[in-house]
RNA sequence: CGGGGUGUAGCGCAGUCCGGUAGCGCACCUGGUUUGGGACCAGGGUGUCGCAGGUUCGAAUCCUGUCACCCCGACCA
């Protein structure tokens, strides 16, 4: 293993196969067996856990409550939202029957012909059908609203091409719902989950985004507008992180979620939604990754120290365990989770640099010269830089630098971000850098047809239409020449 | 669905042109020496050569068919 892990493909090379080995060599995920599919190993899977907890707290905090609905819909639900169905029928997988049997000649199974589905049902690609057509039970009235629910589950989309984390035929999720009693709050609340999705993702998982609303054609399926949060990854380009949509009436209407307002009269319920998936991983992983692997924030990573002794014999070690084993339960009083790892089939150079590839922030090294000395060794993850400090204090120490580094990731993606943000007014020059990465801040007439033609002479998209820019006197559209409508960001994208 | 490729040990591959005992590296197991940046020595186990036919005294290798997967395009959180 460790000549292999060595061979990890440098960031500069190739970053496609570097993100893929990553992923792999740190022990995150890999490929099942079943097309396009994942397998979570434990250490990506305590990390997802890690920004589960902290989204549903923050969720909770803004009225949500969570909600369990089923994976299978039946397909009629799908076709009652024209766009909705237009959107999604192409990906999705199929239950047709419900039953196997042994083949004819007894050497495998076979799907019962006899056992056919009345009514297809599909493998859920989102909830909105169902959940729709539930909360048409649950409301009839002004006072019944607002309902607003969250699901955490998985999803299928049969993707044509994938890759771990970014694009899987299954990925976790979570799914808000939410019904209202008007536009206006219906709007305010899928902005809001639009921020509750920015402020988590700077602050717990220290990437830098742009936030903005997309344009027509990268809307959701069914909603009027889509907010969207967009990181740069280290090749420059754009990944959308997540999304809230404002749906409008459109699936109160189809599945005719109707209520008596104040002024008793009847009205169909305002809907949002709004979700991050296990694409957040990815976006971890591209944004402070480096050569050597990993790079976690703190906050959300499943070890946050480690220590490791470097011993000569067993009497030595049981120094260490006494020493190393009571410093790492001073840590945990702290609130900071520690691994002591004094094992011995492994060396410790191995150790260091199988923890520097999962990401660990700090690691604690002690051996005999710091026994003598009282000192220990800090290496931050971050930096790589390596101290010797004194042993007396170090929880303090180490507490501190935890934050130190949290705030250090963050400022440092934020650097690259801004000075690979630019503004761009000329056509010709915007073909020829928008290949090279970065976001381009470019005026756009708001037409359709101006969209296409950048899609298709660059593969670059809009974005979305930036909150924090200023909109006043847009400009001119930099490929039509008309008036523009917004200042938008144009990037490639994952 | 269009273009390209690959199926051989747990993983990564060589062997296929030119048919003749199934190989290498890593991992794994045992024993020992090691341990301040991915240890070393000695010994050991591991295969329906993707599947089905065919040619042949003999097939991983040649022929036919078939299945699966991967990569590049259109779709997407």
């Amino acid at each position: 293993m460790a000549k292999e892990l060595k061979n990890l493909t440098k960031r500069s090379d190739n970053y496609s196969a570097w993100y893929n080995e990553l992923v792999v060599k740190a022990d995150l995920a890999e490929q099942a067996d079943v097309r396009g599919c994942m397998v979570i190993k434990p250490y990506g899977y305590a990390i997802w856990e890690k920004i589960q907890q902290e989204l549903d707290r923050r969720f909770k905090e803004t009225g949500v409550q969570n909600v369990y609905f089923p994976m299978l819909i039946p397909k009629s639900f799908l076709s009652k939202e024209a766009e909705h169905v237009e959107g999604f029928a192409k990906e999705c997988a199929v239950v047709t029957h419900y039953r196997l049997k042994t083949s004819e000649d007894g050497g495998s199974v076979v799907v019962d012909p006899a056992a056919k589905l009345e009514e297809e049902l599909i493998i859920r690609p989102t909830s909105e059908t169902t959940i729709w057509n539930t909360y048409r039970k649950w409301i009839q009235s002004w006072r019944d609203l607002p309902v607003l629910c969250n699901q955490w589950c998985n999803v299928m989309r049969w993707e044509m091409r994938t890759r771990l984390f970014l694009r899987t035929s299954e990925f976790l999720w979570q799914e808000g719902h939410t019904a209202h009693a008007t536009r206006e709050e219906a709007e305010e609340r899928a902005i809001q989950m639009v921020h509750v999705y920015a402020d988590f993702v700077r602050d717990f998982m220290a990437i830098p985004l742009v936030v903005g609303v997309k344009s027509a054609t990268e809307r959701f399926a069914g909603a009027l507008d889509t907010y969207t949060i967009e990181a740069m990854m280290q090749d420059g380009k754009a990944l959308q992180s997540g999304t809230s949509h404002f749906l409008g009436q459109n699936f109160g209407r189809a599945f005719n979620v109707q209520f008596v307002d104040k002024e008793n009269k009847l009205d169909y319920a305002w809907a949002t939604s709004w979700g991050v998936s296990t694409r957040l991983m990815g976006a971890l992983i591209m944004t402070h990754s480096d050569d050597n692997g990993l790079v976690l924030p703190p906050k959300l990573a499943p070890i946050q120290v480690v220590i490791v002794p470097i011993y000569k014999g067993e009497e030595e070690r049981a120094a260490f365990d006494a020493k190393l084993g009571a410093l790492a339960d001073r840590l945990r009083s702290k609130g900071i989770s520690v691994k002591y790892d004094n094992a011995d089939n492994k060396r410790p150079g191995f150790k260091f640099a199988d923890y520097e590839l999962k990401g660990i922030p700090v690691r604690l090294v002690m051996g005999g010269r710091d026994l003598e000395n009282n000192t220990i060794e800090v290496m931050r993850r971050d930096t790589l830089e390596k101290e010797t400090v004194s042993f007396e204090g170090i929880e303090d120490y180490v507490a501190h630098l935890l934050e130190e580094i949290q705030e250090n990731i963050y400022t440092k993606a934020k650097n690259f971000l801004d000075s690979h943000i630019y503004e761009c007014n000329d056509y010709e020059e915007f073909k020829e850098r928008v290949q090279q990465g970065g976001f381009f801040l470019c005026p756009w007439d708001g037409t359709e047809e101006t969209e296409a033609k950048i899609k298709e002479d660059t593969q670059a998209t809009i974005r979305c239409v930036p909150f924090d820019v200023d909109q006043t006197n847009p400009g001119t559209d930099m490929v039509s020449g008309k008036p523009a409508k917004y200042r938008v960001i144009v990037a490639r994208s994952y």
